[in-house]
DNA sequence: ACGCTCCTCAAGTAATGTCTTGAATATAAT
DNA sequence: ATTATATTCAAGACATTACTTGAGGAGCGT
């Protein structure tokens, strides 16, 4: 009991597991993986890698017990082992938001400005649609919706929405929400209801931060 | 806004974060630090590991901001960056014993098997104190028992307490703790403890998690 | 100014990680 | 059975990481 070598082994576990989130490429998996269940096919599309590589960051992934597998058919479908591997992925990047020097520069060249993008938080938006005054869009792509959204949300995802722009009602405001802070659809979907002449804003987070929260989720497929 | 390339060096800062806790030194670095503050020296001796090598992982620790330091005198204290860092290593600690399968084996070989180990929790630990029924012993080394401290605990770091065993009171149950759920100091106090016929338990956790609860906590030099 | 202590930096080596390409496997559909 | 689709495996090129040794810099006390 309490010798270096195990001691080191030991740490060494504890290290591989963050080691499984060191690379950008499993980071953006997990934090697909965090809207719902996907299979490699999209996930390699989703994070703009090889098949045959994201197929190999699964497994690293998986190995580190972060993800695991449904085989249905031909396909296999990567999902998180369990909500705790969100939560871990939540505190990664609060840490990195606190402390990391060059995370602004980075968000902000990849989501552009924030400082006119109007935002609205959990609690409001709960209020707002239990009075029925506003309308929800959720902008992910459908596998997402379908595994998993806000109550009461219209499914439009980001390349479809200023074709469908018209399904939505106009004179009420629109509030759009994707996979969290650091996803630029949401804010994308803002700025092409407001070119529009649509009183809109974001959620200032996304679907697994409202599903943390306990906030009324549905997983059946609606408009 | 939501390009590619954008989009990958944004979560590649993500993955650096992580990477850093992604090695078994630095993740026990981490460890000792969220104990308090220590200088280089003490830390390369904790981890087992040359001054220079714990220097450049350090200094990686610090790039990633989970750490800063200060300066006093010709020693350099290395502390985390904040509070977030520690949540940060709890969370990966919990993912890690919920879904790393060899985890159990080698929290074992390290920490010996704790069937018949008897733990006390923060509440019971808490109603205890305040009854006045029990004496506290803070087993960690001396430099952290300085940075912070279970209010009313006693500092005899594990490897003085068989010769100081006499120094506490008798006929009344002794609680150990130490830094953490994987660290073996108050396991091992337990043990001997009980070899001198003590009645004696450890707190499940440790002080980070004491801390972190905002449960009566003290900084100066107690005996 | 000098030496002392504490810490960082640089160079070098062995090991490991990332991504590509092309082949191999497993299940489903024909 | 055979073919098609989805995924994994294997090999190789290239970059990065971990640790050692020895030199260099920063502050303190004499």
């Amino acid at each position: 009991m309490g010798d270096r070598q195990a001691k080191d082994a030991l740490f060494d576990a504890f290290g591989e597991v963050a080691k499984a989130l060191g690379n950008g490429r499993r980071a953006e998996l997990v934090d697909v993986l965090a809207q719902g269940e996907r299979h490699v096919d999209e996930l390699a599309a989703e994070i703009g890698q090889s098949v045959a590589n994201t197929s190999f960051h699964l497994r690293v992934l998986a190995n580190a017990g972060l993800v695991t597998t449904r085989r249905d058919g031909t396909r296999i479908y990567y999902r998180l082992a369990s909500t705790r591997v969100g939560d871990l992925w939540s505190a990664l990047r609060d840490v990195a938001a606190a402390h990391h020097e060059q995370l602004d520069d980075l968000a902000a060249a990849y989501l552009g400005d924030r400082g006119r993008l109007e935002q609205i938080d959990r609690c409001e938006l709960m209020e707002r649609l239990a009075a029925g005054d506003v309308v929800v869009v959720d902008v992910r792509p459908a596998p997402e919706f379908a595994a998993g959204h806000i109550s009461g949300a219209h499914s439009i995802p980001i390349d479809q929405l200023a074709a469908r722009i018209k399904d939505l009602p106009a004179g009420i405001e629109t509030v759009a929400y994707c996979r969290g802070p650091y996803c630029a659809f949401a804010d994308e979907a803002v700025l092409v209801l407001r070119r529009r002449g649509r009183s809109a804003r974001r959620l200032v987070d996304g679907f697994p931060e409202w599903a943390q929260a306990n906030l009324p989720v549905d997983t059946a497929i609606a408009s």
